[in-house]
DNA sequence: ATATCGAGGTCCGAAAACGGCGAGTATTCG
DNA sequence: CGAATACTCGCCGTTTTCGGACCTCGATAT
């Protein structure tokens, strides 16, 4: 059963997505992405997964919450899930260029595909693509706009 | 809520496999076809739609029973729909070729797809793509095997 | 700063291959 | 001479393959 649900957050209204038993999906509002609950999904926030979310996201934007324990589904092709796997290893408050994210991997030369990669993450915010940034220290790019890219960043007492 | 059921009859083993309110599939024992259950199926064979398969099929088997009335789902492109929906038109004990077939449904030059359409019946016994053989009288092909094939039609009185 | 080029995974559309055929010609055999 | 086979070729929906284009980069050269 696939649930779903909306919390209010700093950076906008956030979409939750769930399969029942683990987080599927973090989207943020305006975003081109599929923030439309698919047909035959239930809005429901009670659910185990859902509630925990919303409750240590909740810490992480006005408590300080640093990390996350919460249980992840990724749904994607072999390298999106390495890449999304590694991003939750970067710690908070500190960023990684996408080259340094390759190699982490074991694909020195696959930084732009780790860029798209990163792009397609469904569950932003706690798989952190947010702290991953140009070689040269320019943000680069962000799926919810460079601007909540800023605010996370400088929110984890960075810039 | 997707369930599924063996039952056995004098051509094998027959998987059965029902959405909950239709039956969506039949499939016989060894062939190459999906014949294992896909995750989160329950194996039951007491729902409606596959009980009422199961008690029809004995009577097809063993008691004569020439027409069935069951509810169908078909999963399919809509050329393999058409071709599967035309298939149920075949009276029993008849036989059509795929050219005649394919003038039914209104593409009549398209006999060799509806021979590929055939070979995905998702329903077999059910959908009569066995009641399909070549314009010369060959029996052609079947995804039971060819030995099914003929011992079908020979159960309807052919041959 | 800006331009250039090379890198790798993914998406998308085009093209080709693949069959449970059929009709029309050859060939082969009594 | 027929009447079976064998071969060829066109048919058509589907699947698979293939080639570019695209992109949240990085290193190098102006």
């Amino acid at each position: 059963m696939n649930s779903f649900g909306y919390l209010e957050s700093p950076i906008g209204r956030l979409m939750l997505t769930s399969n029942g038993t683990a987080l599927t999906g973090l989207f943020m509002e305006p975003s081109r992405k599929a923030t439309q609950p698919a047909e035959g999904w239930v809005e429901d926030l009670s659910i185990a997964p859902l509630a925990a979310t919303v409750l240590q996201l909740r810490e992480y934007f006005s408590a300080g919450r640093r990390e996350f324990d919460l249980p992840l589904l990724f749904e994607g092709t072999t390298f999106q899930r390495r890449v999304w796997q590694e991003l939750t290893e970067i710690p908070y408050g500190e960023t990684w260029s996408y080259g340094q994210l390759a190699r982490r991997i074991g694909n020195p030369n696959a930084s732009r595909a780790v860029g798209l990669a990163n792009g397609r993450n469904p569950i932003s915010i706690l798989v952190p693509c947010h702290r991953v940034i140009g070689a040269d220290g320019s943000l680069t790019g962000y799926g919810g706009g460079l601007e909540r890219k800023r605010w996370l960043l400088a929110h984890e007492g960075l810039h």
